[in-house]
DNA sequence: CCTCCACCGGAACGTGAGGAGT
DNA sequence: ACTCCTCACGTTCCGGTGGAGG
């Protein structure tokens, strides 16, 4: 057995852990009862009222929420609806509730496929041709089994403003809302407030008769949710409130995003495992945090087509062989130029590859600010982050880019400028 | 104070891919 | 299989711009 192979089986048997229960610090994770939900207690009581005439047999308004992200928007929305669910059961009633992610929907037949898999799931229906490619038939198997059941659908459409096509959610709601008895309830959440520009005004109107508009946590609330999380989460001697508090006071600063902290107590903890400490201290919080902030820009790097890629290779090539002052958009289209002879990629105008770097600086990647040279124009000079070194090799991960990684390129510089 | 550089950025237009309807 | 439509991506054109230098 050599070194490596009593490593790895250290890993397994000896490695402690400053947590007890992991899960709880996941994304996806939803407490239980709707008393877990905390300072949410005035806005479950509005949606509860809106909700209200479930009671009395009929289908409620349909309802927008609106709020930034980690406000606990889907979170809320989960635990009141299992809450009605599970109420009205118990008095005998029949509410069944849809739930539409609408991240990455891309056609409206990939909205249709879902939401009549999950019909036929809830209405214990077999259909083999449930991946038809043709509305018509997917809105036909909706309303025969709708028109059949009697009692309220619900159907949340999570996420809405992230939908590629917002044209989707206007046909959806004239296909499931035009019925003359009763319509399915729909509620959709969304953390765009301009949201509502891309609707069409009669959609409008029938999606936001009710609002509910949920504001960010401020400090204290985010301290409550994230001790209640760390409660469960960690050992007690393995956190302190100090550790919490931080990541709370981070999370506040990003528009009270729960999320973020919860993000951040995990890692913190992971970091504290990673060199077997029992306890997990501020600075893990401070280095989390700047982990979380490097995947977040690697993931948009990795999705980013290839010349934007390539626009972003030639800002770094730039500000590593010339001096950071000369960073401008001028010398960047040069190098980039080089680069597309080189790769034998076509060249985009100047004037694209400005968009590509603005593109660039709004996806927080590069910096680039507009000054004025005087005399010599007005351009844009491009700022990196301390982490573009990695950055480069996850645009090298690019397969037309790879080629790029052993290119000479001093020589290149030298015979430029 | 005026000029002029080197690019910014808005608007209009061209093009090709892909989905919808027939 | 065909046409029509929409949309993303990119180009062309052109007026606008802030400040160093004359």
């Amino acid at each position: 057995m050599n070194d490596d192979e009593i490593s790895i089986e250290n890993m397994w048997t000896q490695s402690k852990s400053v947590f007890v229960n992991k899960s709880v610090l996941k994304v996806n994770y939803t407490p239980k009862k709707l008393s877990d939900a905390l300072h949410r207690e005035e806005i479950i009581n509005r949606y509860q009222r809106y909700l209200i005439d479930v009671s009395r047999g009929l289908s409620p308004n349909n309802i927008f929420v609106y709020g930034k992200s980690g406000t606990g928007k889907s979170l809320v929305t989960k635990l009141v609806l299992k809450d009605l669910v599970q109420v009205a059961s118990q008095r005998g009633m029949n509410v069944k509730v849809i739930n539409i992610n609408c991240e990455n929907l891309r056609t409206e037949n990939a909205m249709w496929i879902d939401i009549n898999s999950q019909m036929q799931e809830l209405f214990n229906v077999e259909n083999s041709h449930i991946l038809w490619n043709s509305r018509s038939k997917h809105v036909a198997f909706f309303q025969s089994l709708f028109n059949k059941y009697n009692g309220i659908l619900i159907i949340v459409l999570d996420e809405i403003d992230k939908a590629v096509d917002y044209n989707i959610i206007n046909k959806l709601v004239r296909s499931v809302s035009d019925y003359n008895n009763q319509s399915p309830c729909l509620i959709c959440i969304t953390n765009d407030v301009k949201f509502q520009n891309y609707l069409e005004s009669h959609v409008l109107s029938v999606l936001a008769q009710n609002e509910l508009q949920i504001d960010p946590y401020n400090a204290e609330e985010l301290c409550d949710i994230l001790r209640a999380r760390a409660r469960i989460a960690f050992k007690n001697e393995s956190i302190t409130d100090i550790v919490i508090q931080v990541c709370a006071a981070l999370s506040a600063q990003s528009y009270g995003d729960a999320r973020l902290g919860i993000s951040l107590l995990a890692k913190a903890g992971e970091i504290a495992d990673e060199i077997s400490r029992d306890y997990v201290i501020e600075n893990d919080v401070r280095l989390a945090n700047e982990r979380l902030e490097i995947d977040r820009i690697v993931e948009v790097v990795k999705t980013l087509p290839t010349q934007s890629k390539l626009v972003l290779l030639s800002c770094i090539y730039t500000y590593e062989h010339m001096s950071k002052r000369e960073c401008l958009t001028g010398n960047i289209y040069n190098i980039y130029k080089k680069f597309c002879i080189e790769l034998d990629i076509d060249i985009l105008t100047q004037r694209r590859v400005s968009d590509l770097i603005t593109e660039l600086d709004m996806l927080g990647i590069v910096n680039a600010v507009v000054v004025s040279k005087g005399r010599h124009g007005r351009t844009k000079e491009v700022v990196l982050d301390t982490n573009w070194r990695l950055l480069k090799n996850y645009c090298f991960e690019d397969s037309r880019l790879k080629f790029l990684k052993d290119f000479k390129y001093t020589s290149m510089f030298k015979s430029f400028f």
